[in-house]
DNA sequence: TTGTAAGCGTTATCAT
DNA sequence: ATGATAACGCTTACAA
């Protein structure tokens, strides 16, 4: 079942069959009714290998991200993927774990099937050492690449980002104008978004002329779990510490989870905030006071962007969005 | 740049390109080296388009689900993708939310892509009503359809499921014997997953004698704060419960809850018990007793299913795994 | 408005 | 072991 058949069936020639499926207008009312019937009748499908042959494109962005399973990333896949589709395009989903070698093989992979963008979603897969981003300014000759809260300079590099720094700088000061003064930063890894979150933190104690101590600055694997044990132990090794503020929302519940156990009083003895603004900021009690990343103005505002591209439009190559602090229960505010 | 470009460097017919790239024995040593040797040095990588013309396949593998944020899906194409990935196949995602029109259209859409099977994740994709699948028989005449935790007879259909209505069939069972006896049933959707764990619930008060009563079986939006807001109301209305037994861990998370602002005593007065052992289980004070539906099981199995009908095995049309109860804290047991 | 025919870059089938 | 060439199904000049 070809564009042969349709051609035969409807009387006409293939290249009309092949002007009414690309809704070419030099057609005739007449004929385009007669082959869309034919077409409907015989229930054909056009054969997208010929088609993309022809065209060299196929329609179909690469999403690329660490994994698909963290909540943060699922929802921008679920963003992307469902505003990639209303503008006609399919995703191709690639998930690549942390370590670089294979980022790099699924990146070309990628590339090898033509795809026609390729989106990077999440800061964790731009490398801290620029040399190792190097591959992504090579293939940005040949195809755009965004990035979905990741900031890479190069010429066909577009990033989408939040405003990390000013709102982590904005949850900071307001736990300290709320009273704390011992505040713990709780992060997970130093991605460009992981360093701008803690840049902002540290900024506001200096802005306040409050010290910036290593000591309050804390690395915790991304789980619940993790991040209870850690205060935990941090608590038991005599730290004193009347806030936190955490990269993740898990971490939050992880704190909130310690203060439980240990019987602190939120937020009258500990204030707690944390990132995301997911559905863990609802799980909790109190709710969590959360930052919302605005992900998915993140990836709409992705997506727009990469569509300017494709029709030619003067396009940012760099778009910051403001966080919103959500207010809730953990904080004295 | 393009096969002919390699051949006439390597001053050999395209035929001895293309036989290189497809592994062919029928090549010296001599001249795969040096064919290789000059693809290297163009950077050649062969087209897609152009491939699949041809051999009319890809090596992509179509998934559809409802929607990828959710956590229990989002696991899912994680793992199927990955898996996928090791088996040197691509897959392209398709988030078709809830309505049947558009299930259907995405599901044309990734075979006019000529995807080699179409996997579909989660029971909500199976429609109750036998003729609303009837589109998914029809093409399993032209590809295989894989079902995740979803079952439908049909000749080249393969389900994998988890043994749901055991699961619930213990969990209440366990509920009874710790001495609870007015159990609250929450569930979110009717689906083929969905009858069987309600079915496993009713069972097993049946298998007890005790009664099963329609007021004790409520549906529920799937998120926390539905959850308990529904608890709230039905305890006001003097409806009397002393376990909660979930269709979904958020379920559960709300019903943990509403027992946090009514004061009452988990789990002596009220137990709970979850559903997916997701990362909400450990969120809260107690930690949640839920049953693990083994998706990462269900993935793989689906997975090695698909390669074994493409390799042409005698495989199984429905395999079924069972699920397991974790217990925490919000149990007597 | 419609048709003819030349690509597009592979794979596969013949020969040799 | 290698080469020539015909598919594969579409798009797109160019002609009519």
């Amino acid at each position: 079942m070809n564009i042969y058949d349709v051609s035969r069936k409807a009387g006409v020639s293939i290249a009309t069959v092949s002007r009414v499926l690309n809704g070419s207008p030099n057609v005739s009312d007449r004929t385009r009714n007669l082959v869309l019937e034919v077409m409907n009748d015989l229930g054909y499908t056009p054969n997208v290998f010929a088609r993309g042959l022809g065209l060299g494109t196929i329609y179909t962005i690469g999403i690329m991200c660490s994994d698909s399973s963290d909540p943060y990333l699922a929802h921008a896949i679920s963003y992307l993927e469902r505003g990639l589709r209303t503008h006609g395009y399919d995703s191709i989903l690639c998930c690549t774990g942390n370590s670089l070698e294979t980022r790099q093989k699924y990146f070309n992979l990628l590339r090898s099937k033509k795809v026609d963008a390729i989106i990077l979603a999440g800061s964790k897969l731009i490398e801290m050492n620029p040399m190792d981003n190097q591959y992504l300014i090579d293939a940005s000759r040949e195809l755009p690449i965004m990035l979905v809260n990741g900031y890479l300079k190069g010429e066909n590099i577009y990033s989408t980002v939040c405003d990390d720094r000013h709102a982590t700088h904005e949850a900071a000061s307001r736990l300290i104008s709320s009273g704390c003064r011992d505040i713990l930063y709780l992060y997970t890894s130093y991605s460009y978004s992981g360093v701008n979150k803690m840049n902002g933190y540290q900024d506001a104690l200096a802005g306040c002329g409050l010290p910036v101590r290593e000591k309050y600055i804390r690395q915790c694997p991304k789980d619940v779990t993790s991040a209870r044990d850690l205060l935990l132990r941090l608590d038991h090794s005599g730290l004193s510490f009347d806030a936190v503020l955490a990269s993740d929302d898990a971490l939050a519940v992880g704190a909130v989870k310690y203060a439980n156990m240990t019987g602190r009083e939120i937020p009258d003895s500990l204030s707690i905030i944390g990132y995301n603004n997911s559905s863990y900021a609802l799980c909790t009690d109190p709710e969590l006071t959360s930052i919302d990343s605005k992900i998915e103005t993140l990836c709409n505002t992705t997506i727009n962007t990469l569509m300017g591209v494709f029709h030619g439009s003067n396009v940012p190559t760099r778009t910051t969005i403001a966080a919103d602090l959500i207010i809730r229960a953990t904080t004295k505010f």
